[in-house]
DNA sequence: AGGGCTTCCCGA
DNA sequence: CGGGAAGCCCTC
């Protein structure tokens, strides 16, 4: 018997199977989809058996396959096709694909293969007469009977009980140590149920477990989505079959977690980057024995093994975090689309501000298009206004206008809830000389450095180039370098001088990245101990807050300015969801927007709660300058060390282009990309937009095929890029 | 990826 | 001629 082995080395020139032959020791044992290793080379490495056959074809000299790595584990069926279809999607290799379908203890390379975790407990060893016997012969150690007389009952957890203890009662020969895995997370099922309103129970009756439809659920904020997904997943679980539901960021949706964890208790598990190595084990174990019949997670937990699946749910469908930007660049709705597809079962999306491409289909009745007009709590929309801040920087109002300044006061008088968003992290976004205009760039990635106050250095985001700040200019030598821009550290520190008695807590990367920080803010302002949020874009989703009534946009413009041709759509979206945070209960809420651009219109459809507007403005824009949803995207990234070579083969690829695809497929550049060099690389880029172009996907297999041997030149294939 | 084999270049 | 660096190719 042989088998044909993916090897773990994610090389593009390794990107197929090697032939092993499998020892009669493993012949029963042995099953596709395994983790193995093998010999290759002069060392010894693991791969995944992809395929098990009687014959060999090739006629060199075959190696034994030498152990089996993990047997508890095995890619299953799905997953194996899955990961092809990543392949072929993302032109990725292989083995990448399956890497990240899997949580870091069954990647490839790993070779432990037990994350368990078990707790000590002691039981009876002996019968009740001797347990008895013993018990009256030692009437005076009454910590010993106790233990033994519980002991009749139940095992019990060493841990709980004097060491001295059980080692007396160990060397008596009375108990007996036994070790019980346990998970690391467990929670309890609260019970707390609501009943729908007429408009969710619509939307929950007009969808079809039994198809294979794709539902967008375009529900306002506030209306009520998380009721109707557990209804779903109730139905859904009546049936005894199982529901995946992806969620932007877990660490944005803790309050959403909750409730299903409040709901459905311990038939929940959790899978996002947050959690430990271990945990990540004990819940992918969950999933992959049937043991739960929800997954809520991140991007990566659409790979998760749920078995006999029923429904999947993603939730903020908008969001960009379900593409991964790096390889293989797939994007978690596809996949989503392939499961449903594959178990023959609905998907529903959902968000607040769908994105153009779903709502394109959705009119198209490609989706099937469902509607929460009405917020669930019978809580009106909040009144949105704009504020011009041409007018505000005339007062010297540099950072918060008049008006804000008033209502912040106003809602802090009246003991409720504040939230400032400013999209930026950093003390100070840049830094430059007053002198001369000098500024700080990465010498790697040639972009601005971000001042961090906290150790007074300058930090590149990109690559993490990191330089102790200096006031003097290196350039002119003066000392006048000075800041610029607006920060969440600095807006708080202002906030701090203009309200002193005010308890003001900030939300951003750099307070939230250790673990269980974010669910500790969250708590703070949920028991009332916080008074003003400050906070990036994290604050605009799925947070729900009854206390918060006024929500102050700092700077909407810098959103809007951001070099991306979906600029203006994520903004509407970032306004609305933020926007959506203020009045959601019985308070009324009241939401400020600061700008130079007042005039700007997806900021006053923002104002009009106006999506459709906002929708039909933005597609005729589509339409016009051909970008998705009414073309496709592809982008080419060409990568070398040698500026010269990226330019030449750039070149290259775009004269092959040009001459293989079809003729109404437009092919733009090649240009330095955006950030034209990151760690000494230069990146050139190419765009390819098309409507229909058969050629496309073998162009762009021939063109990765060349590039495989090419050790000067590397280039990336994004298909459908959500940032350039 | 990484090891081994070939080639190429230069010097005491 | 020889040794070290650089290039090339193969791995079941």
């Amino acid at each position: 018997m042989y088998a044909d082995v993916l090897i773990q080395y994610d090389t593009k020139s390794l990107d197929k199977t090697f032939t092993y032959h499998v020892p009669d020791n493993l012949i029963n044992e042995l099953s596709v989809g395994m983790k193995v290793c093998v010999p290759f080379g002069s060392r010894n490495i693991n791969g995944f058996v992809i395929n098990i056959k009687d014959n060999n074809n090739y006629n060199g000299n075959i190696k034994d396959i030498i152990t089996i790595i993990n047997k508890d584990f095995k890619l299953n069926k799905e997953l194996l096709e899955l990961g092809k279809y990543i392949k072929n999607k993302t032109y990725s290799t292989l083995i990448s694909a399956y890497q990240t379908m899997l949580p870091t203890s069954l990647k490839v390379t790993n070779n432990k293969s037990d994350y368990s975790l078990k707790e000590c407990y002691i039981s009876l060893n002996k019968d009740i007469n001797t347990i008895n016997k013993y018990i009256s012969e030692h009437k005076n150690a009454k910590k010993q009977i106790d233990i033994l007389n519980k002991l009749k009952i139940n095992k019990l957890n060493s841990k709980d009980i004097n060491s001295s203890i059980i080692k007396k009662l160990l060397d008596e020969g009375l108990i007996k140590r036994e070790y019980i895995e346990f998970y690391r997370l467990n929670h309890e099922k609260n019970n707390i149920y609501h009943e729908l309103n007429d408009e969710q129970n619509i939307v929950v009756n007009s969808i079809d477990l039994n198809s294979n439809n794709t539902y967008l659920l375009y529900g306002i904020t506030g209306s009520g989505k998380t009721e109707v997904y557990m209804h779903l997943c109730e139905s859904v679980i009546k049936d005894n079959k199982c529901i995946i539901m992806l969620v932007p960021e877990i660490s944005l949706t803790t309050q959403l977690v909750q409730r299903f964890y409040d709901r459905f208790g311990n038939d929940v598990a959790i899978f996002h980057s947050e959690l430990s190595d271990g945990e990540k084990y004990d819940e992918y174990k969950k999933i992959d024995k049937g043991e739960v019949h929800i997954v809520v997670g991140t991007r990566s937990a659409i790979f998760t093994p749920i078995k006999n699946l029923g429904l999947i749910i993603i939730d903020e469908e908008h969001s960009s975090s379900y593409k991964q930007e790096n390889n293989p660049r797939y994007n978690a709705i596809d996949i989503a689309l392939w499961r449903c597809k594959y178990h023959n079962v609905p998907l529903v999306l959902g968000s607040a501000t769908p994105s153009l491409e779903a709502m394109a289909r959705a009119l198209k009745g490609v989706y099937k298009l469902l509607t929460l007009n009405k917020r669930a709590l019978n809580a009106s929309l909040p009144d949105i206004k704009l504020i011009d801040m041409h007018l505000e920087y005339q007062k010297k109002n540099m950072i918060l206008s008049e008006e804000l300044q008033k209502e912040i006061y106003n809602t802090l008088n009246k003991h409720e809830q504040v939230m400032l968003l400013l999209n930026r992290r950093g003390y100070n976004t840049y830094i430059t000389c007053e002198s001369c205009g000098y500024t700080y760039k990465c010498p790697n990635c040639d972009i601005t450095l971000t001042y961090h106050k906290s150790n007074n250095t300058l930090r590149c985001h990109y690559c993490g180039y990191t330089k102790v700040f200096s006031k003097i200019c290196p350039n002119c030598h003066e000392e006048a370098i000075n800041s610029f821009g607006l920060g969440t550290e600095k807006l708080e520190s202002y906030i701090n001088e203009l309200f002193p008695s005010a308890r003001v807590v900030r939300m951003d990367k750099d307070t939230t990245s250790r673990k269980g920080s974010h669910e500790r803010i969250i708590k703070d302002i949920e028991d009332n101990k916080v008074d003003i949020i400050i906070g990036t874009q994290m604050i605009s989703k799925g947070l729900d807050f009854p206390k918060v009534t006024l929500v102050g946009i700092i700077n909407a413009d810098e959103s809007l300015n951001i070099p991306d041709f979906r600029a203006s759509e994520n903004t509407f979206d970032l306004i609305t969801q933020v926007a959506g945070r203020a009045g959601r209960a019985n308070l009324k809420g009241k939401v400020l927007i600061q700008t130079f651009n007042t005039s700007n219109k997806t900021l006053n459809y923002v104002i009009n709660n106006d999506y459709f507007g906002n929708y039909k403005y933005e597609m005729n824009i589509r339409k016009e300058l051909k970008y998705p949803p009414y073309y496709y995207l592809v982008s080419i990234k060409i990568l070398s060390k040698d500026y010269n070579k990226a330019s030449d083969e750039a070149n290259k690829i775009v004269n092959y282009l040009r001459n293989n695809l079809n003729k109404e497929t437009i092919i733009l550049g090649p240009t330095t990309a955006f950030q034209y060099k990151i760690n000494n690389i230069y990146r050139y880029q190419i765009m390819i937009k098309y409507r229909y172009d058969n050629n496309l996907d073998k162009v762009l297999n021939d063109i990765n095929q060349e590039y495989i041997t090419n050790k000067y030149v590397s280039i990336e294939i994004d298909n459908n890029p959500i940032r350039m």
